[in-house]
DNA sequence: TAGACGTAGA
DNA sequence: TCTACGTCTA
């Protein structure tokens, strides 16, 4: 069979709207909204420099994302294996991906996932278009180097109901 | 969105036909072929024990599994993790299931998953249903005890080319 | 080869 | 909490 997901791509994927839902990161690759399988953040070459093309926001994962009705904090990626912590995060792969797109002001898509109410699996949304405004790092909670990023959604995008938490 | 993957049942699944292809564990999920999203055997309680629903027979996965044109011998499942080898297989979980679908005559379904070409991923096909007629014990590659079962398939159904690895 | 915000079930 | 024939990228 054929695959959907030929072109992985920066901004909108033709025919898929803010607020589609989705079952699983199998299905997010299959239509090409986001295709890596399990990270959280997807990239791809953009002249020399990779940037992000789009993240996932996925409740219950040990991180502390929030997001706003058009404002979202997210967390870089790496640094621990489920609830261990084993080191620092560093500004590689997708972290350094996201930090790309700030300077090259290219938008990123944002797909988020809440977990279901019967604890099987999650539901991911379609969120729309954003842009990174700034990075940084702290003290996670758990003592650890952690990068967290900045995005604004861009205006005029159908609003997203879907949930959001409170900054 | 709804699952179509509402009722795990044993034998043919409405729909489904010998040769169809999928691209995705995920897939055979969603169609209800096969719920176990990692395991090769998928099970469920039939009466007071459990029996198996469908086995997958992966290509590239570290199992001696080999599959003739209507035999075909299945690796029981655990005992290692990638290429290091932990221990023995036990008769629990998948491995009784299958020793229990022998016990009580219930069909198996097979699904078949090959390497693709580009190393990207697998495709799975649909190979039909299959009955369990032993298995035993025996020393793996590298020492430890592990389960065989032999299954027939059985007759009457249609031809499935997809590949056939010779006994 | 190893790492990554995966999934379901025991 | 852990295991399970996952799946992709670096």
């Amino acid at each position: 069979g054929m695959q959907l997901n030929e072109k992985k791509m920066i901004g909108p994927v033709p025919g898929i709207e803010v607020g589609d839902e989705y079952q699983f990161k199998a299905e997010l690759n299959i239509i090409g909204l986001h295709f890596n399988m399990r990270g959280g953040i997807d990239y791809m070459d953009d002249g020399n420099m990779k940037v992000a093309t789009s993240i996932v926001s996925s409740e219950g994962s040990g991180y502390t994302d929030s997001c706003g009705s058009d404002v979202m904090f997210y967390c870089g990626e790496g640094g621990h294996k489920g609830v261990k912590v084993i080191k620092d995060q560093k500004l590689v792969a997708g972290n350094l991906a996201l930090a790309n797109s700030m300077e090259r002001k290219t938008s990123v898509r944002v797909i988020l996932g809440k977990e279901r109410a019967d604890h099987r699996g999650k539901d991911y949304v379609y969120d729309g278009l954003y842009m990174v405004d700034k990075y940084w790092t702290e003290k996670g909670p758990h003592g650890n180097i952690m990068y967290k990023f900045k995005l604004s959604r861009i205006a005029g995008q159908p609003s997203c109901d879907f949930f959001k938490r409170l900054v």
